[in-house]
DNA sequence: CGATTTTGACCTGCGC
DNA sequence: GCGCAGGTCAAAATCG
């Protein structure tokens, strides 16, 4: 994978100290290099969102976060009550793993949402009393498969067409959206699905360009967008789109050897504990959890105690995430953050931080 | 040789 | 209507 070892230096060097003046406005990005994780890192960060690999797909992960975002964080009890374990404070942390707040945009669509839960309480879809937002977890599974459906032929016939027909009067619609920071030196953090890169663009008022990538599994329509926080260059901003409509793929490249486990388990609506318990057990996310939701460290975490097999510890604590929050308020303030400025309200990232 | 990345061009939406 | 910025396409390059 490290098609370019030129490439992470490159990128660590700007990570520790990001030209200023780059313009990124200017007809070329800057000499951004993208590199794909190498693969000790395959499986760093992965975790986070394991669950998603198990079952779900952002879209129920957003259902949660509709929930979430109803009672906020001005809830003592949330969503994340019903599944996040008692939790003692996170041990102290690496340096390098501090959690960021990320920050959602006032400017979301509808359906453009921010998940401030963690991919590992995205589970529960089941648990997700209510999602009137967003196409998944609709209260009749029926109409949710048909939703499903309905959004995935649309997908394809919008790739499909895309540049020929162009411009119909129907408006573009967006998928809910969930986005996260991540502490890491890698951009591309594997998550057990397979990604392909199909675009990179220079963000405005960031050095750092904003990577395009889109689930290669036929018929998913999954994308993610990925870029670096321009306050933190170390920190990872990844926001997903859409709902996998498949397993994790990550078989076909033969990095974790999971699938024939996940394949087991449905596609929708199962529990955590349904889980392999080796996924179950790669989820950091209490402590992102914790982070930003204080009130909440009274719940239940499924994996808090458990260790990650798979993942290198090293890894781990280079690649803790932090998670968005609602965006179901506030504006942007914050300027030059690139995705972040859509993504997440600062004053979770206030919150957060205190 | 197939899969993936790179990258310039193009399209779209939005604010002015 | 225009310009800008975000998002996507697709041909070429690269990699394994």
């Amino acid at each position: 994978m490290d098609r370019n070892p030129h490439a992470r230096e490159e990128l660590i060097k700007r990570m520790k100290g990001p030209e200023e003046s780059s313009s990124p406005s200017g007809p070329k990005p800057p000499p951004f290099q993208y590199h794909e994780i190498p693969s000790t890192f395959s499986g760093a960060l992965s975790y986070p969102w394991e669950v998603e690999r198990g079952s779900l797909g952002f879209m129920d992960l957003l259902s949660i976060q509709d929930y979430a975002s109803a009672t906020t964080l001005s809830e003592p009890y949330s969503l994340l009550d019903l599944i996040q374990p008692p939790l003692p404070p996170p041990p102290e942390q690496p340096a390098r793993s501090e959690l960021l707040p990320v920050t959602a945009s006032s400017a979301l669509e509808p359906s453009e949402v921010v998940n401030n839960q963690s991919p590992t309480l995205a589970n529960s879809s089941s648990l997700s009393p209510s999602s009137d937002e967003g196409p998944t977890n609709k209260p009749a599974e029926q109409l949710g498969e048909e939703a499903e459906e309905e959004e995935r032929s649309i997908n394809e016939e919008r790739t499909r067409k895309q540049l020929k027909p162009k411009k119909t009067s129907q408006k573009k619609q967006r998928q809910p959206r969930f986005a996260f920071m991540t502490k890491s030196e890698v951009d591309h953090l594997d998550d057990g699905y397979r990604w392909r890169k199909y675009g990179q663009k220079a963000v405005k008022n960031s050095p750092f360009p904003r990577s395009y990538y889109r689930c290669t599994t036929a018929g998913c329509g999954v994308k993610k967008r990925i870029e670096r926080s321009l306050e933190d260059p170390s920190n990872v901003v990844t926001t997903y789109e859409g709902q996998h409509t498949h397993l994790i793929s990550i078989m076909s490249r033969g990095r974790l050897g999971l699938s024939s486990e996940y394949t087991t388990y449905g596609s929708r609506g199962i529990g955590f504990d349904q889980l392999p318990i080796h996924s179950q057990s790669n989820f950091h996310q209490h402590q992102y959890l914790h982070h930003f939701h204080p009130s909440l460290n009274t719940v239940t975490s499924l994996s808090a105690s458990l260790p990650s097999p798979s993942l290198n510890q090293d890894h781990r604590q280079k690649n803790l995430t932090s998670l968005t929050l609602p965006s179901s308020s506030s504006s942007l303030h914050r300027s030059g953050n690139g995705l972040l400025q859509d993504m997440v309200p600062s004053k979770y990232g206030r919150e957060a931080n205190e």
